[in-house]
DNA sequence: GCTTGTTTGGAACTTATATTCCATTTTCCT
DNA sequence: AGGAAAATGGAATATAAGTTCCAAACAAGC
């Protein structure tokens, strides 16, 4: 019987391609021909039905499924998962020809490289980020937090819009948040509330708001623990602090974006959320079930 | 019985595109709901069942059929072949394809998964807004903001930190602004002062908050030239306009990041602070250039 | 050339998918 | 407000799909 010749089928493409390749000589003719057509027609692969597949591969449908078992997989529609994920999420015809209208056209404006500038700050911020951080300072820092009874935010001036949104994203999960530095300015009065059983998150970068400094000096002088996101070792965030984020934004014209803080504070947001649930359930990325 | 509307349908999905963004207007609460999620997860419509999109477009099956036999097709599988073209022979990036992949595979803690879904959702935001805005809107968007008197910013929840963010950016820049929608919550005064002289930038994402909306037909109504930053073609924020940007932010685990925007908000504010240098250096009598 | 194990074709079966239908709700007009 | 028309939700239905099964064909070893 065909059994299944493998442990554990490839999720990725690129490796149920090099995977079909390698096994395309041990496979009986049928079978062979049907690893011929994949290689060969991937997107008919993806959209096709068993039926319509067969017919242009010109084999039987029971083939098709035999040749997914033969990989390992539980039958055709897990193996058709695999060549429609390729297709998903990917820049299209449609975005691809106005990407090389708009190249064409204006390339060279004032306006777009403006737009090209702050694009790639934005993504070299958020690389550099990716590659620098520790996971082990996101689950100290989800730990931290999510043991709190409330997190108070502490940011001014640029580090504002970061406070800003994780008041609204830990809201929106469900997590209680004081947001500091807002307009108001009645700060000092609210962050004496905040005890050993809550969390502070202080955000600042060069050059320091002093007031940030001061009401994070406050609050840790409550006995409150503290997650800095700073830019440098060096700051006085950096210190006294239970566990900090160096973030360091690529800027364009001597402005900095904030796309890499703003990535941390969305990951944190969700860390702490995940971890105030519980365990829960570990991310299943069975986003593959489609069909 | 919702009869077919159209003559034919169209083949090509540019055309169905357009067909859906100019009919939207003329469909019913739930139609025009579909055609809202078609446009902004085409990859959905090509992969999904009726089942599957329903569930994920908040509508019933029967729903998804009559929209499709709104527009002219016979069916909804008529209609979902037009998506399913649209991803079919497209031009073999194939490289992008690989980086997408191994980016995707790469974190193994948990922890290290967000990171990397964030950064991915971040990254991906950026290159699709940089990929469709077009340079005139840019223009455009500067020259209004650039001529006004005192910008007053609009944008609660999570386009909150957006307007935060232009609000310290221009401030930095010596540029007039008023900020609404922060906690204090006395804002319906403080946009009755905005004029015709003045500019309003708007922020605002589906679900669009009721009071985004509202300021913005306020301050519209008061003849004050209106820039929004939206995230759909139907969005309320769209009509009424002088300029607006398109911005759809990739999400992660149901999360959308704030990249794309800011990315755009930090090139506004140097696209707005530079053509008022420009300006005041041309005509330095202008009545534009003081402040 | 016979036997055994594997492969193949095609029909039967089972699952699930798209579509239709109808009762109920909502909207709009008088 | 009252009534007609349109729209909606949800179950019922018909269709299509994927999968399994078995007999026939084939290949390999004795």
């Amino acid at each position: 019987m065909t059994e299944a010749l493998t442990d554990i089928p490839p999720h990725a493409f690129n490796e149920l391609r090099d995977l079909i390749i390698e096994k395309r000589d041990k496979l009986p003719r049928r079978l062979a021909q049907v690893a011929a057509y994949t290689i060969e027609f991937p997107d008919d692969i993806a959209f096709g039905t068993v039926g319509s597949i067969s017919e242009r591969a010109a084999v039987q449908p029971s083939t098709l499924v035999r040749f997914a078992k033969a990989l390992g997989y539980s039958g055709f529609s897990e193996l058709q998962a695999v060549f429609q994920q390729r297709l998903r999420d990917r820049p299209n015809n449609y975005e691809a020809r106005l990407q090389a209208f708009d190249e064409h056209t204006s390339g060279h404006s004032p306006a777009m490289a403006l737009i090209d500038g702050f694009s790639e700050a934005a993504t070299r911020s958020v690389e550099r980020f990716k590659a620098r951080i520790k996971p082990e300072d996101l689950d100290e820092a989800a730990r931290i937090l999510a043991a709190a009874d409330t997190i108070y935010l502490i940011g001014l001036r640029r580090s504002y819009p970061i406070t800003a949104y994780l008041s609204y994203a830990l809201g929106t999960l469900g997590i209680k948040t004081v947001l500091a530095g807002s307009p108001s300015g009645v700060d000092r009065e609210i962050l004496s509330f905040a005890g050993a059983r809550d969390a502070a998150l202080a955000v600042s970068f060069t050059p320091y708001a002093p007031m940030t400094v001061e009401y994070t000096r406050q609050v840790v002088g409550q006995n409150t623990p503290l997650v800095a996101i700073t830019d440098s070792p060096f700051s006085p965030l950096a210190l006294n602090t239970s566990v900090w984020f160096e973030i360091v934004e690529s800027d364009f014209e001597g402005f900095r974006t904030l796309a890499a803080a703003m990535t941390l504070a969305a990951a944190l947001a969700v860390a702490v959320a995940e971890r105030r649930r519980g365990v829960g359930k570990q991310n299943e990325n069975s986003e593959l079930s489609g069909r």
